[in-house]
DNA sequence: GTCAAATACATAGTGTGCTATGTATAGGCC
DNA sequence: GGCCTATACATAGCACACTATGTATTTGAC
């Protein structure tokens, strides 16, 4: 039994997830909108403020991969940032009006994207791959956890 | 119904896609063997030597990408390119005998990998997701090529 | 045979992710 | 109060992906 990149789920995981960037970037980029900034976007669509540590908790990466996407992101007017009164080491960021006029539209096209992602695919058989992806996601974060130790 | 991470296939590739590509680091980048190498390592595993572009095209990323990881390597004494007699443009890719010594080990990791990742789900389950995310990149690339147009 | 178009690869610049490390503030112990 | 540790963020350096573009060779039309 060979390997071969049909039948490894962490090749298809990474060719999809290249699929899904490049697809969003062809339709956002355009309004100044990149795939890092969703995350950002939607967690602060309330408009809500939050620290740079909690969004990066919100979005799965790392601190200084956040750092940078909020740095973009202030240089293209979407976010600001303004000292947090609790804590001097810390800001609180917040979407600006430019962003916040911006949601529905991301919405939109995020919520299509995904749509024709599945659009081969039974509305079972989405539940079902939505599902069997986050008990992926499960498995590789404990292997995580149990290798940082 | 509004957007959540958990019920976007997009958002959950890409959180996959990173959760893997680190698993894999963890495990081969003591070897010298980063993840970009492994489409590589395994398109030259029987001794064959391919161009650049067949190369990029079997790991579907495009020219340029290939040829950073191919530059990196070579560096790493990993492949060697000698000129394709048959054509003064192009450069065949062969591995080296430092990279063929050590494709078992690193084909076990990547299976090991596979399987602690599908750990949770039955074999059927299993065939399923695999199937729906071939699904899904199927639907991914005919949109691309059809904006391309 | 010549020249224009196509092809193979290289390079530059950027986005997005990571690890390692530095700096400033907060918090707790004595 | 002084000090040690923990925490929040910044910075540096690198991997790996993309687009845009340049260079050299090949191919095909004439």
């Amino acid at each position: 039994m060979t390997l071969t990149r049909e039948t490894s789920i962490g090749y298809l995981s990474n060719w999809a997830a290249r699929l899904f960037t490049r697809a969003i970037e062809r339709r956002l980029a355009p309004a100044g909108i990149a795939t890092a900034y969703l995350p950002v976007l939607f967690a602060l669509a309330d408009g809500t403020a939050m620290t740079q540590k909690a969004l990066a908790q919100h979005a799965a990466v790392e601190q200084p991969t956040m750092a940078a996407t909020l740095k973009r992101m202030e240089r293209d007017g979407l976010v600001q940032r303004r000292p947090d009164p609790a804590d001097r080491r810390s800001a609180l960021v917040a979407l600006t009006p430019l962003a916040s006029g911006q949601l529905n539209r991301v919405q939109t096209v995020v919520e299509q994207n995904n749509a024709r992602a599945m659009a081969n695919l039974q509305p079972a058989e989405q539940q079902a791959l939505l599902t069997h992806l986050l008990q992926v996601i499960a498995a590789l974060e404990a292997d995580e956890a149990a290798a940082q130790k």
